[in-house]
DNA sequence: TTGGGTGCAAAGGCTTTGCATGTGA
DNA sequence: TCACATGCAAAGCCTTTGCACCCAA
């Protein structure tokens, strides 16, 4: 998408960052592949079909600026990996992220959206004063196809 | 609690394990301290008060087992360790754990009980086909001290 | 020109593993 | 006795960092 390539280097512009073909080659790379969740050397391979000569340590660095920038969100699933994957919003909105279904049988990952949370969070304030800005929301459980199996 | 201590034991014994100081005293530490979410680190300085020859592997490895038979909680703040807590439930009942809430400015971790999420995780198996089993949601924010200062 | 960006390699830091010794049952 | 558990140190593994070179602006 040109339009988000553009919106992307203006963005960089905006924080006094460097538009380089390295960080377009990355977000690229992340915005092809909406809804997977590829781990920082996942991504180094992907980009290295296009950059063969890009280092890990740029994917890291370029990983971790975006994720800043609100660009992609982190996922961690505790398997020693910590996955990334564009972000629906690309500004910093409030938007809530989607909750993520995890396959406990074949590892895929699927999401959902929803609002119901907002409900918890309200009675949250209420009951605790803990005032929530932000929230994680992992269900582990067995897919539509692994459970017709 | 020495009941609960013997319930120890026998979980051990029912599972071929073998009781040994190192275990039973790693399993106080973490009983004593409910609601502290502790890395291995943390668990290994309290555990070495006792037993000042125990080695950090131990730690880590009965963490593992512990954690395996559902004794204790992990949980992963991406801040590069992970902590433990004792379950509320010794048995692997079908306990929903509670949910965590984490304030952004002093790092507190509190915790809040709810079944909403079972409206949810209804929701989700009508939708998609996806079973939950269980889940892992954590809340991020200001908490209330902090939000008085 | 010039300060941020990149690649490479080395270092970091939490966690796991190998192995000889120790110890519950 | 003997299989499992422990301690120590080394190895693993993902990620970060240092540094010289490079390149957008």
């Amino acid at each position: 998408m040109p339009d988000n390539r553009e919106q992307f280097k203006n963005l960089l512009k905006q924080n006094g960052l460097k538009v380089t073909s390295q960080r377009v080659a990355i977000l690229e790379v992340l915005s092809s592949r909406p809804g997977e969740h590829l781990t920082a050397e996942e991504i180094y391979d992907f980009v290295r079909v296009e950059y063969p000569d890009i280092g890990l340590a740029t994917v890291y660095r370029t990983i971790q600026m975006l994720s800043e920038l609100n660009l992609i969100d982190k996922l961690n699933l505790d398997d020693g990996y910590v996955r990334y994957e564009i972000s629906k919003f690309d500004k910093e909105e409030s938007c809530h992220h989607h909750h993520h279904l995890i396959c406990l049988d074949c590892g895929s990952i699927g999401t959902f959206q929803d609002d119901l949370l907002e409900t918890l969070e309200t009675r949250i304030k209420e009951l605790l004063g803990f005032e929530v800005v932000d929230h994680e929301v992992k269900f582990f459980g067995h897919c539509i196809k692994c459970r017709g199996e």
